[in-house]
DNA sequence: TCTTATTTGTAAGAATATCTTTCATATGAA
DNA sequence: TTCATATGAAAGATATTCTTACAAATAAGA
């Protein structure tokens, strides 16, 4: 495309407007702007292009032919880039939400809640990626991640969903009557982990425990640990958040717990967001401090 | 047309050109604009539509899905613009230059000088409208006229072809011997006037005479005239300029001479002028001085 | 591995384009 | 004529767009 031999594009703009409209006002109107404007635009181009394309006739206008061929093409062009860009506005609109989370989250922070946006918001469509990998966010691909960081790895500010104690947890029938009064005592019992991560001897060493033996740990995904725990079949190390009707109920135990430790914080692709994606950032940071205020009241 | 759905044009442009070139600096070549400009615009389009159009791809750019399915769209909404406003700038080039003169001055000054606007410009093609009325200078029609005043109606300042010795002019075989000492000895001969016009009686009038009986004045096209008036049939007044030579030779007589009298001054149309028209115009000014020089010399 | 050349990214201020305001001019209708 | 309506023109205000200057990332070559 040879760019140079083209007028100003919006002197060509102000044209069509004002051979859609057949008036200066009108075009004003229909383009934000006064009369005056759109005068200068259309001088600027006739010009531009040594050509008259308006002529003055009585108290309005009337195009001249060449006026009107010429009209009649940038009508065609400017609609074709027109349609390109609702094209690729309607597409971004449906195209879902991309968002990535940990398994565990996902079950018990975002599914709970997840009914909420979805009658907030039907147009939008979500999907969901469960993963305890930490994916790349890029144009095109995971939109939106929630990742987790203990409060003493985070260093640049973020923006959290949740901060919660972070507790050592099981079901009362897995304890039994066993007095628990130091992190060393459970090194004899079985853990259950997250796939692919370190969570529980990290712990232990944050407790200061050293291990002299191997610990029975069964990896397995974040959902499925926590269905696990709540049959008794392990202990495992988890937000508070996950199991505070349990807590509160009874039907689960915490054994040790470290108050606002666990933060889980929003991580966006860079570039652009789109429309619908902002919309799911609000409702999140919505559902976060509902959280936080109704954790305040209790 | 909805012109508010639409991004900023010029951003719509930079991104052509990126995705075109395939790098910001080869699109700031083409727009003559630096890399910097390029990339902003296209930053601005991006975060408009909310869409992520190119990414970083080590030292170079791509573009996303979304940005080629857009930059298909706009490209050829582009060029149909483009070629819309090609069509407009030939068809401009083509179109003959519209010129209205007198047919006197027409036969007498323009023919004899024209072959050499033709040969200098031969593509430009002239329309030559020879009438003793004033046309209307309109976009589309009449383009140039060249009119006549004599210097005490002209006002405004103008551009003027040629000024001459405005002259009562015949043939030395109408005269015979009569002695032409007083304008009143012409009220007997046979007059000859441009269609429409009442240059004769005019001149009588400043110069005094009472016509105390009717004059006989043929009226017919100013170049008939010329022929008439060489050939004997009769006296007119006219510009010395359209007989110069045959003053000089002697083949025709005047009878009297009213010095720079007459102004042969260029009107052009309103609004913008095409380049064809501009360039017959400067064509005229430059006949126009090698006249005045050449007069000058004599 | 370290440098170098190349390209994109960012931000502040300069340069340019665009718009509004105001008044003037032209025209058709009451 | 006078009024209502629309375009035209010029000055100053506003907004956009661009350049400059530097930073960051990366691939190629020493």
């Amino acid at each position: 495309m040879n760019w140079s031999g083209l007028p100003p594009l919006n002197s060509l703009r102000a044209f069509v407007a004002v051979a859609e409209t057949g008036s200066y006002i009108k075009a004003g109107a229909v383009l934000n702007v006064t009369h005056a404007a759109v005068g200068q635009q259309v001088r600027t181009l006739e010009e531009r292009l040594s050509v008259s394309l308006v002529v003055r006739e009585g108290r309005g206008i009337r195009l001249t032919k060449e006026g009107m061929a010429l009209a009649r093409d940038l009508e065609s062009g400017f609609s074709i880039i027109h349609r390109g860009v609702e094209n690729l506005m309607e597409s971004s609109v449906t195209h879902p939400v991309q968002l990535s989370t940990s398994p565990a989250f996902a079950t018990e922070w975002l599914m709970p809640r997840i009914q909420d946006f979805q009658s907030k918001y039907p147009d939008i469509p979500l999907m969901l990626n469960p993963t305890s990998k930490v994916v790349e966010l890029k144009p095109g691909g995971i939109e939106i991640a929630i990742r987790y960081q203990d409060k003493r790895k985070v260093t640049s500010p973020v923006t959290p969903v949740l901060i919660s104690d972070m507790v050592v947890i099981a079901a009362p029938s897995l304890i039994g009557g066993q007095e628990i009064n130091h992190p060393a005592t459970l090194t004899g019992l079985p853990w259950l982990q997250e796939l692919g991560t370190n969570e529980v001897t990290d712990w232990f060493s944050h407790r200061g425990v050293k291990l002299d033996r191997p610990l029975m740990i069964s990896q397995m995904p974040g959902n499925l640990i926590m269905q696990a725990v709540r049959r008794g079949d392990g202990v495992t190390y988890t937000a508070r958040a996950f199991f505070e009707a349990e807590i509160q109920s009874g039907e689960m135990k915490v054994l040790f717990s470290e108050p606002a430790f666990g933060i889980y914080y929003i991580v966006t692709s860079p570039g652009p967001l789109r429309a619908s994606v902002k919309v799911f950032l609000n409702w999140l940071k919505e559902q976060s401090s509902i959280d936080s205020s109704s954790t305040l009241d209790s």
